[in-house]
DNA sequence: TGCGATAAAATCGTATACGATTATAGGATA
DNA sequence: TATCCTATAATCGTATACGATTTTATCGCA
């Protein structure tokens, strides 16, 4: 029933890009290629594909005979991975709106509740159901390229996100504007979607800030 | 004098772009990996990892155990990616005319001479150093996740402004449009370079409009 | 002790080799 | 003739092997 079959190396993308997320593959140290392809049970060839693409989108830095570093999280990046969001998203999660099918309705609607009983259970991996919960509002605009640049852009900004707003706990904040959202989208409600956009992104933007400040200051390590 | 060392794969990436940018490597023909290599003096292990990042590039689409083609060029496509460079160029370029050294200054104007005087000869290759050009404009801006988004639209773009309007010769519009930018630009007239980038986006758009309507009709091949 | 040079080890990047999958050609049958 | 089936060839994707480069360790010497 899977759509497509993937090779090993595309599957490698996701795992890793995983790893890269969750923190197990730390910035800036070089990622050892035998060793973790040997982990992973495969050869580094396919890893090595893999990695390359990892790179494309951002999450990776490589230099020639060096191999490949996880790129370290800056506040300078997450500011500017945020105003692109600011830029892009409005416009699309309202196109999305519009033309969304029964079925991407649904869709949307499931991982909105996956995500709620994931945040009550407090079961790791929020964060990866707030993007997949994120991008089931885009999708549906029909608009591949724009699409896949809001994709990287939603796992850059998840890098922060898990790092700085995860481990302050529940946040019944992104809760209830997420249940807003839902809402105003499944009613294409184009207006409200994008205004909801701008101030969900905004306020997540705000929080990062004041973590980014309060942990720049407190903890000297 | 060179910056960084470079490995095979990573030249193969531009050498790879260019035959897909002039159209050496057709669409959605698949690209036989063992003969391209061959030709390329090199074996498929460099060859793949380019065409793994030529695919989170947006120019090729792979298919597990079938390979790689290159992506077609659709109407639809053209008007997204246009739709996109309008929306995130004119603010970069502003910035980056705001913030540009005096060393930045100089290579801009650089590239627009050379990129007048391969019009004048008539020469191949109009196309790359209009884009360098464009892109010299913007990298400035110090915005490093937005630059590589734009890199990658022009690199969309230019596929169809070398299929579709190239061939049409001298494009006397342009050139105009191009030195009004860069003298607006190196003034530092950030309103001025905003308006200019938006008109030269939004005619390049329109003649692309009429080109694409104009082949649809004409030829039936 | 600290520092520079050399040797050894580790790691990267790519060529070769090969099993797995897909595409093609050649009949056999309706 | 058209269609299905099988055999063959072509191609893909990955494991292994190995030279090239980088890193680490060792030593001599100020």
């Amino acid at each position: 029933m899977s759509i497509a079959a993937r090779n090993v190396s595309e599957q490698l993308v996701d795992q890793v890009r995983a790893r890269i997320l969750n923190g197990t593959v730390a910035p800036d140290r070089p990622i050892r290629q035998d060793a973790l392809a040997a982990e992973m049970g495969v050869s580094k060839i396919p890893l090595r594909e893999a990695l390359a693409r990892l790179e494309q989108e951002g999450l990776l830095a490589s230099q020639a005979n060096r191999g490949f570093t996880v790129r370290p999280l800056t506040a300078v990046e997450a500011e500017e991975v945020y105003a692109l969001r600011l830029k892009l998203e409005p416009e699309t999660i309202a196109i999305a709106a519009r033309l969304a099918d029964a079925g991407e309705q649904q869709a949307a609607s499931d991982l909105l509740d996956q995500l709620d009983s994931l945040t009550d259970s407090g079961g790791e991996g929020v964060g990866a159901f707030n993007r997949a919960f994120h991008l089931a509002l885009l999708r549906p605009a029909g608009r591949p390229v724009t699409f896949t640049i809001l994709e990287r852009l939603h796992v850059l900004s998840e890098r922060y996100v898990r790092k700085h707003l995860e481990p302050l706990g529940r946040n019944e904040r992104a809760n209830e504007e997420h249940r807003e959202m839902l809402q105003a989208w499944l009613a294409r409600d184009e207006r409200k979607i994008c205004a909801l956009t701008v101030v969900h992104i905004g306020k997540t933007l705000d929080d990062l800030r004041l973590q980014l400040q309060t942990e720049s200051k407190g903890p000297p390590g």
